[in-house]
DNA sequence: AAGTATCG
DNA sequence: CGGA
């Protein structure tokens, strides 16, 4: 191990790929600020069990905030400037969520990322993502950055092609994943969460990405 | 299609 | 586990 990956390792600074790392910790000191401003969200545009393409129930719950916000029903997937649901604009993004997503991207690589969409996502004992790419945002050069809350995850990092070995990565209360660049389109997903409490968010984890969908 | 069951 |  050289002096450049001793200085990643102590910044918090994990490679995982070219152009996604995972900043350990990054987000934990302002746990308590992020799940505050979740909750005011879900207030304004509640969680939702949204339904795939295919007619099929997801098992996380999700809600946005931003300019955008995504959806998904029998006719695709989208990004809209409504909330679906309630008939209005999604909530803003508050200031915390935009400064932390844009010093997270700079510190994977890719400084100047403004986010202008956030989608939350809510896993429940059971809940999972099965392997996935995010691929229905306008700017491809943006990066994802996306942050854990509350009880810990087994995330799963693959490769651009849906059978490249997948990465099995715990994740925990303030950890950031960021991808982006060569790893924009990689496949991605989270395994059933399993029972646990945390004391700010009980038994469940809260997953915000950040996203340029505009 | 961000899901599930089932098979080799 | 990977593909249908």
């Amino acid at each position: 191990m050289d002096l450049f990956d001793e200085q990643e390792r102590e910044a918090g600074l994990q490679p995982l790929a070219p152009g996604a790392a995972l900043l350990r910790g990054h987000a934990r000191s302002r746990g308590d600020a992020l799940v505050a401003a979740v909750h005011d969200i879900a207030a304004a545009s509640p969680f939702r069990h949204l339904v795939t393409p295919g007619g099929h129930r997801m098992s996380v719950a999700t809600t946005s905030c931003g300019t955008l916000g995504w959806h998904s029903d029998e006719g695709g997937y989208r990004y809209t400037a409504r909330d679906p649901h309630t008939g209005h604009p999604w909530p803003a993004l508050p200031e915390l969520f935009v400064a932390l997503a844009r010093d997270a991207a700079e510190r994977a690589g890719f400084p100047g990322f403004v986010p202008d969409a956030c989608l939350i996502n809510r896993y429940q004992p059971g809940t999972r993502l099965t392997l996935h790419q995010d691929r229905n945002e306008r700017d491809e050069c943006a990066p994802i950055v996306s942050v854990s809350l509350g009880i810990p995850a087994t995330f799963l990092f693959g490769g651009l092609q849906r059978s490249d070995p997948v990465r099995r990565l715990r994740l925990v209360h303030g950890d950031v994943v960021v991808w982006g660049g060569p790893s924009r389109f990689v496949f991605h997903g989270v395994q059933p969460l399993m029972h646990a409490e945390h004391p700010l968010t009980g038994a469940c984890r809260i997953n915000l990405t950040f996203r340029r969908a505009g």
